[in-house]
DNA sequence: TCAATACTGAAACATACGTTTCACATTGGG
DNA sequence: CCCAATGTGAAACGTATGTTTCAGTATTGA
């Protein structure tokens, strides 16, 4: 007991909390320790309670007094930074227990081998026409990744022009497809359950000469046969469904590189938008 | 001379301090920056001069007051301990390296930052509230996060009724809330640059008496103080913009724990689905 | 719906903290 | 060796801080 982290309690004392004492628990966690080095008034403040809740807050951790609480967490600061090997050692990672930390290592471990399966040739590729502002930009997603495309078009907006999303429904598509010009760039999203709309729609870009990039899974969309970029994510996990999580990551990285290849026209966008 | 660290600031001052004044800054150095973080009593008497001293020492620094001088340190650790990248965001980013593989790195970091930070409690109650199929679920995000509900949306859909989203326009959400009946749960999306509109929305949603569960950022939304429970992740990266990475993952995990919950409901509408 | 209970924060309060003062100690120059 | 100049810390001081109280508010259960 006396040898917990100040995190530690708060997450095991988190569901007795009142409400307005939680908030002070999520104001120190989210910017951990810090704000519990200030000043009550100031953690209050920032967390978004006042001082009296904080001060019970940090009674219900099991400390006596503000500065007895202070204390504890320079000391635990100073055994942190004097050996970082203590804190793993100390810690045999209750696997069982914790959903959400599981989750997110297979996540984590999905984006890592995403990235170092992607030859840096084909990425650049992809993110080198996509900031030729020249040629226009179309995007079109499936049932899951459609909202991939969106949150990818929201931020092309932001740094270039000329950008534009499919329609969800084929027939509706059709229309749209016609604005595409030779050497436009497409941003493609296919994964498995294969949209047999999405072969088709992919099919018509290259009808009309659009550079076709290809976002898909590991095990590759018939899709990639028609496509000039291919970029598969990995997506298994340890369920029976996919997760797209690498995929979104791949997206965040293509608008960053993205917007650094366009920084002159981004910039003033970026600005002009504020 | 605003933008050094107070480290740096003590090693171009020493050679001008009298003696006592350099006890004090070796004790500090010592064991940097917790002493600092002490009051000034403890940090004199563990340096071995007296309060006095380490004042004049503070001053000398440039620091117009010890409470100054402390704040500066808690911002200092901030900056360091919120991006342990902050090393390859002053430095020139070594661009010779592969961007994909350096990019991942961070994306992956904050999935885990996100996970340990998030108490279990908080995200095991959202996921239970979710899986309550009698309860109807409302989501809404803001200009970027709209995809982030639209992709819970879709899943959510898969397994269990009653889900819908929130109309991006305030105007329409207005009507859209008149819908929402005591205990029914919502899922909100606010980051940074807060949106106003999500502000009244929350609200809202707090006056009908539904149970707000408010995914935001490491800053946390002012949102947060009329959430029942909130999910803050993990944002920031080697750029001038933040990437949603951590949030999506976030999203990802709620779907899989509730589908997992929910099994029962889950499994019948999923097959029939197929 | 209403009463009982628990929670919350503004304001009053007491304490501990940072700051200043000043007498004494130390150092360096004549 | 003595004197001036500077450095030093014990004690006094005022203020900012942590703490407690209490009336108002929200929540819960009957």
């Amino acid at each position: 007991m006396a040898e917990m982290t100040v995190e530690e309690r708060i997450h095991e004392a988190i569901e007795q909390l009142t409400s307005a004492e939680r908030r002070a628990a999520r104001g120190l966690l989210a910017n951990y320790p810090m704000l519990g080095l200030a000043p009550v008034a100031e953690f209050a403040k920032q967390a978004g309670a006042s001082p009296a809740t904080v001060l019970r807050f940090i009674a219900r951790l099991g400390f006596r007094s503000y500065p007895d609480f202070q204390r504890a967490l320079r000391d635990e600061l100073q055994a942190r930074t004097q050996s970082p090997l203590q804190r793993s050692r100390n810690r045999p990672r209750q696997e069982s227990g914790n959903f959400l930390t599981a989750f997110a290592a297979q996540l984590a471990a999905n984006i890592s081998a995403t990235a170092s399966r992607i030859p840096q040739a084909e990425f650049d590729s992809a993110c080198r026409r996509l900031a030729d502002t020249r040629r226009a930009c179309h995007l079109a997603g499936g049932r899951f990744t459609d909202a991939l495309a969106a949150y990818m078009e929201a931020h092309l907006r932001l740094v270039r022009p000329g950008v534009r999303r499919l329609d969800g429904r084929m027939a509706a598509r059709v229309d749209q497809l016609l604005d595409v010009k030779a050497g436009d760039t497409a941003i493609l999203f296919d994964m498995r359950r294969y949209d047999p709309e999405m072969l088709d729609t992919v099919k018509l870009m290259r009808d009309r000469r659009a550079f076709v990039v290809l976002i898909t899974d590991e095990w590759i969309s018939p899709a990639a046969r028609f496509a000039k970029v291919v970029l598969p994510c990995r997506v298994s996990i340890d369920r029976t469904w996919d997760a797209n999580t690498a995929m979104f990551a791949l997206v965040e990285a293509l608008i960053a590189r993205t917007t650094e290849l366009a920084w002159p026209t981004a910039s003033q966008r970026i600005s002009a938008n504020e």
